[in-house]
DNA sequence: TTGTTTACATACAATCTGTATGTTTTTGAC
DNA sequence: GTCAAAAACATACAGATTGTATGTAAACAA
């Protein structure tokens, strides 16, 4: 019946972030009120801020936790391609997936720049997802140059776009389709 | 010193708008609280919540006022060219100039879309600035056919991130470079 | 075993939002 | 010009929220 130190933090925190997640999906970060969060958790507001220093670190480690869980998803799915343009396409459509039916969108798109502020977000952006993208970029239009950064970043907020579209329903298969010609359009461009 | 009611509605009103403007975007709008709005207004908190139904609605008035003069400026700079893609060109770099030194981005691009959901400051953007890339790209891709919807989509979505990027700090030239690359490319691939 | 640190729980102070109610100014009819 | 009614505020209040301070029990280290 008695846990370790370490067990009790690791389930405390645990349970703090799943319930965390689940509310700021469901109602958004402004609309989620603490004691709501810790009765969801089963504990008080004693161990939350006990292990967080405020609201808005337990909403940082929730972004930080889902942005990793998607970075592995693609980077899972795009790693059986070769081709540069192939990998791409399917790390579009993984990174789409991994957006889906988990409010995501709604957490990483969303509320995460405004709550995090832009340059936080983009940074945990950067770190996970956008990165994937950028590679896939250099092996597809190794003649870029300067311009791999801004494409890179002009793409995944292209991406982002497109993930934000389809969660609101709009056809899937039309935002891949556009997505495949803004990349053949720039191989074309950028090889002669 | 007797003023209409008009005049009064309309000065308060706008004294709101000016000093909630002036702090969501030096603080951001959860950290904005009323009393500091209506204190740099000169008024107090019964004149905001006689005219507006809520906090939200005031932001909701600030951005479309905001977005307002952004599609003014866009379409005052951009109306005076006649090839599409010229057009598309100096409708790109009109938006940035607009976007820029106000703390726009901060409020068009970040806030807007946590405060008001995605789906109503999408549609203020539609309305708005995303009307005249969605004309421009019709006039410069006839074949898109019903990919225009979803390619305006993308595009409006990468020049909004480059314009948080050049707010923050980023090489305006290879941001606008990057844009003309991604129209080109897209000309170039649809013409095939 | 015992003192100390860690992990929580409870109580509290400050603030904020929205509403309800009161007061002053304008307006429209006579 | 007068007067009732409505508009434009101002003030007071209730409920809720955040972060902190303080108290307690369990684990750990000596």
């Amino acid at each position: 019946m008695s846990r370790s130190n370490r067990e009790r933090t690791e389930q405390t925190r645990q349970a703090l972030i799943d319930a965390g997640r689940r509310l700021f999906v469901e109602k958004g970060y402004a609309e989620t009120a603490t004691p709501e969060i810790v009765a969801a958790a089963g504990v008080t507001r004693g161990a939350l801020y006990h292990h967080f220093e405020d609201k808005k670190a337990l909403f940082r480690a929730v972004i930080e936790c889902e942005a990793k869980a998607v970075t592995a998803a693609i980077e899972a799915r795009s790693a059986s391609y070769d081709a540069p343009r192939a990998m791409l396409i399917a790390g579009a459509s993984a990174y789409f997936d991994a957006m889906m039916g988990q409010g995501r969108t709604q957490l990483l798109l969303i509320e995460a720049p405004a709550v995090l502020g832009p340059l936080a977000s983009a940074a945990i952006d950067a770190e996970n997802a956008e990165a994937t993208l950028r590679a896939g970029l250099a092996a597809m239009l190794p003649e870029a140059g300067a311009m791999l950064e801004p494409l890179t970043s002009l793409l995944s907020a292209a991406f982002d776009r497109a993930a934000i579209a389809i969660e609101a329903g709009a056809e899937r298969r039309h935002y891949e389709q556009a997505i495949a010609v803004l990349l053949d359009g720039l191989a074309d461009h950028l090889r002669r």
